[in-house]
DNA sequence: TATACATGAAACCTTTTGGTTACACAAATT
DNA sequence: AATTTGTGTAACCAAAAGGTTTCATGTATA
């Protein structure tokens, strides 16, 4: 029932990171916001930030990590492109509840339909 | 630009907090799915995990602080109730990307057959 | 009334998170 | 060739997160 995804700890840098962890920081989410439209560098991305380059690396370390971000290398310049697949994972688990905050009425229903065919299994 | 909200520690109860660190939690999603179509006390909640009666208390705590999760008094039960309308937030933050992730894989087949084929590790 | 029950809350602990500085190194530029 | 630039990474740190046990307290109930 309850499995815990924080306990991993792969040697490689395929740990999986879960996207709903990957999105709770406001930072990310504002990465995400900056690349989403044009692809940046890693130097470019930190320049929006007042902390510090390597804490923004972190950051996209975890995106990456997650699949929220892809990385293309290009000379010494690593660039940074959004790739919002793995959002739909969100997306899935936050609209089963849609009805639930807008018809009230409906709510049970729509529940008992979409409960059927849930497969958020990370 | 970038605004912290993990330093906030109001006295009150009310630290406002972020709906998207709340649903971070898979322990704290899955509370929400119990207690989505019928309200539970905290003991039938808790019953429901393997982690301590105070450690679910906890992460009730933090759903009624982000306005996720009513509690209903009833004698000595505290009913929990959910309530969504605050999921609005993230979906409409997940929304804003929804064409870059199903547009994007109708334009894929056309670039793959340019670009090399770069590894979508899903 | 005495006891069992549901819950809140404090004190404490360990791990994770998010940040820092310092350094290494390959790629561009001079 | 020497230097600048872009980035990775290690070592370290403080705070937050998530868990525990223990105890207090208000409600039900025998």
């Amino acid at each position: 029932m309850y499995t815990c995804n924080r306990k991993v700890s792969y040697t490689l840098e395929f740990m999986r990171r879960d996207v709903f962890q990957a999105i709770a920081d406001p930072t990310r989410r504002e990465i995400i916001g900056l690349i989403a439209h044009r692809s940046l560098n890693l130097n470019a991305v930190a320049d929006n930030f007042d902390i510090s380059r390597p804490a923004v690396s972190k950051h996209i370390k975890i995106l990456t990590q997650c699949g929220l971000l892809v990385i293309k290398k290009q000379g010494r310049d690593r660039y940074c492109e959004a790739d919002f697949k793995k959002l739909n994972e969100v997306s899935n688990w936050v609209e089963q509840y849609r009805s639930f905050w807008t018809q009230k009425l409906d709510a049970l229903g729509d529940f008992l339909d979409k409960e059927t065919n849930t497969d958020n299994n990370i």
